[in-house]
DNA sequence: GAAGAAATGTCAATGTGACGACGTTGTCGA
DNA sequence: TCGACAACGTCGTCACATTGACATTTCTTC
């Protein structure tokens, strides 16, 4: 797999994980109800792995999943972390193709499991259900496409910037690895570890293993545009 | 708009023009039938124009269409052209944004109208056409990504390459002037420029006017790659 | 607790593409 | 037919990112 395939599937797994994702109303949820079951997943468990059959999308409810994708020999590419409320795996479901990425659950996780072959005769029935995740989807993937596109002709610097403002957990905390990150931006790692030096000398943010902090939003935002 | 907004409205709208998207069934066609009706249009007139509402899709039976996006004073940027076959403008619909292009007819076009008012609940009704079509959506947008990716880390060389046999029509020309080419790449004018001399020089094309033909199609693959 | 693996920090050499500038050629309307 | 304007062709300069190489730190596992 070359590099950009490598950048596609992980933009695409990091997509698809979002929490703003699909916001289903209480009535919705309701009819789905018949669609699943809660499942209980043991830290270290997985929820599906990279590769199979998409054969049910989840939601979560409690707990954090990570999205990795493997590559060559037991690498593995963290492309994302989510917790409550992110829906994941599903539009693998909808498109009939195997699962883009392996998704792993960090603590005791508890989510809905929602199997193709109940879900998709109860969508047939619940149109309008239907209709409005697909169009999620759909905005989801192209507000992706639009944000792959807008970092595209930026300094890596100005990319850096721009993710770690965009997908810094409710504490402030990045974690993904240098050359995750590197990949998901289709950046060289020293690129993007001399941009992160920067950004630290600077006091915008503190780097660790496998984590990075923001210190400092404003100046970061100010990084994003300079 | 800046350049990197600008760049991804010109794949969204090639993206949703394209002629192999959405393959309905003629059944399908049969049901769609009492959501629309033809329409003639008159050579130089618009299906529908950029930032209008999207009140309509339309599926365009004879005849050629052209999309573009108005730039600046006004100056456009066409971004396809699109003949039997086609659907257009069923994104925006369904996403109930305005529409991210201007449709105009080239030559005297035939074309299926459906109407939102009318679409949205026919596709509640008959809800198997409609996961159908949203998940072309999703395969489509998709794809596009993974276009927009595969070619960001390449040469203009190559990504000039490789758009051209992509795009050049059963006569083997592509109607693009440069400067729209350079955009849908992201490239500068003379980027793209100095590698369409090259591929001149070695015979693989020819360059004219608003126009580029295809003269050497191996010659252009090995181009793509190297 | 030690060895090995993974991740991070830094440097120099190299190359591609953006940008500004300018002249030429093609097209369209008056 | 001519002027205006858009598109094409080409050049030199310069900033930025990649590549490869190496040392150091942190984690994992036995």
């Amino acid at each position: 797999m070359d590099a950009a395939e490598q950048q596609h599937f992980a933009w695409l797994a990091r997509s698809f994980g979002r929490t703003d994702y699909l916001p289903l109303t209480t009535s919705d949820l309701e009819a789905l109800g018949d669609a699943g079951e809660y499942v209980e997943k043991y830290p270290g468990t997985h929820l599906f792995k990279e590769g199979a059959d998409s054969d049910a999308a989840y939601v979560i409810r409690d707990g954090d999943v990570e999205l990795y994708r493997t590559r060559g020999q037991g690498g593995r590419m963290v492309v994302g972390r989510v917790g409550s409320g992110a829906v994941i795996g599903d539009i693998a479901l909808f498109q009939a193709r195997p699962y883009i990425s392996s998704a792993q659950a960090i603590g005791p996780v508890t989510a809905f499991r929602l199997e193709r072959a109940r879900l998709l005769p109860l969508l047939i029935q619940h149109p309008v259900i239907a209709m409005r995740w697909l169009v999620a989807g759909l905005n989801q993937l192209e507000a992706t496409q639009r944000r792959v596109l807008r970092l595209m002709h930026r300094t890596v610097r100005q990319q850096v910037a721009e993710l770690v403002l965009d997908e810094a957990d409710r504490y402030g905390e990045l974690h993904l690895s240098q050359t995750s990150l590197a990949n998901l931006l289709g950046a060289s790692r020293q690129s993007v570890n001399q941009a992160l030096s920067e950004l630290r000398r600077e006091g915008a943010l503190e780097t660790g293993y496998r984590v990075i902090r923001v210190s400092d939003r404003a100046a970061l935002t100010v990084a994003t545009a300079s």
